[in-house]
DNA sequence: ACGCCGATAGTCAAACTTGTCTAATACCCT
DNA sequence: AGGGTATTAGACAAGTTTGACTATCGGCGT
């Protein structure tokens, strides 16, 4: 619950406040919540007596806006759940892992072209990230945190980059897929060899905050 | 949809197979596929064509299993997707980066051993991939992608790692949250101290059977 | 021979997410 | 002043995911 820690840091807020505070985190990334959500789960916490309503002020002829702030009982709530995840280890789910699995259905050379692209796109990631970093406007409008999120990023994308390059060596290399045991297996065919239009890195839509250094990528 | 990709795979299968498969791989952590989905998906792939019902049978008084085979044209829905997921760079959202973006809400000595213990963790998990990698039954009875995704794992894993006591030394040394601009600023006071049960690492995972993730709520 | 347990196969309602829509006001440029 | 765009707040329906639940069959220990 994300929006619990909001509302508290952020008391008294209203839904509006919440939604561009995660958008400016970029939260709508790395945590699944996106702006729709975001009135749903007050509404909900409101009426589970996590979070009260304040007030609901009026302005003209717009949507009436409602401002929350938290209750002891959503404190305590909080509490645990922040504690869950600090302590408890749990593996994010990944999309390209998921693919990854599927790694013999694609035809070699794609496979390669494609491990090669994407540790390419991750280095660009990465390298932005560093210059953000770097930035004065990060490093002294933001709280710290920040920075060495960027960090983590930096450090994981490294890695993973790394393991691109290594995997494509090795299928390029002909490793074969399976192990003997299983040589006369398939069912594994490849998909059809490749749809002749060749991929460019598809340009991510990136940049929340400045820094708009086109260099794409996350 | 994973689901897609298997069903090609094990032509043709019935519900329970994917999803006894889908466990085996322990494809219910690191794509996001739980059980309870599988059945929706066929039906839902099904209505839209893209797979085809094949059979219905019935043994004794069970519930009748229906056997479900690939079409054309889900063949096709499959390749754009998978390609799209290999060419595609998307963030994973990651629940312990969100807990982390609240860090200022813990007690510096509290978010100091949980950073360690989330580094041990993780130090434990991938010893234990690393072991399970060298294996003999993993090694020749899985295909090869098995074994590079545990490396990316490990890759992974190792880089975390190694941030997390990175970030426990600074956060032990007391490098201060907010720069010095924002320094009045609160709201960000920690929550209470300590609940004084210590914790312990969660019961180190173990690479190829359960392990425990609990739910975040948004 | 009998009861218990785990595997088999799948259903279902509830919870959660998401993208899209509305509709008024504020801002900007010429 | 006028017209176009962006911002402000939030509602909503549709789609997905999920955890909990059924009910049967096959073995295994005793």
């Amino acid at each position: 619950m994300m929006i619990l820690g909001l509302v508290k840091w952020m008391q008294p807020v209203h839904g509006y406040d919440v939604r561009r505070e995660l958008l400016s985190w970029g939260a709508d990334k790395w945590a699944n919540v996106q702006p729709g959500s975001i009135y749903h789960a007050l509404r909900k916490l409101a009426q589970e007596g996590q979070l009260r309503e304040v007030a609901t002020e009026q302005v003209g002829a717009r949507p009436a806006r409602t401002t929350y702030e938290i209750t002891p009982k959503g404190l305590d709530e909080f509490e645990t759940l922040l504690r869950d995840l600090w302590w408890g280890n749990q593996q994010a789910a990944d999309p390209f892992v998921a693919a990854f699995a599927f790694l013999p259905a694609l035809p070699r050379p794609e496979a390669v072209a494609a491990l090669r692209s994407r540790g390419q796109v991750i280095r660009a990631g990465v390298e932005s990230m560093r210059a953000s970093m770097e930035s004065s406007w990060i490093r002294d409008s933001k709280p710290v945190g920040v920075t060495w999120m960027y960090e983590l990023w930096i450090a994981r994308g490294e890695a993973e980059a790394d393991w691109c390059d290594r995997v494509a060596d090795r299928i390029e290399a002909g490793v074969p897929y399976l192990p003997e045991s299983l040589a006369g297996r398939d069912g594994w065919t490849a998909v059809e060899p490749a749809p002749e239009v060749e991929r460019e890195p598809t340009p991510t839509p990136n940049a929340d905050t400045e820094t708009e250094a086109e260099t794409d990528a996350y």
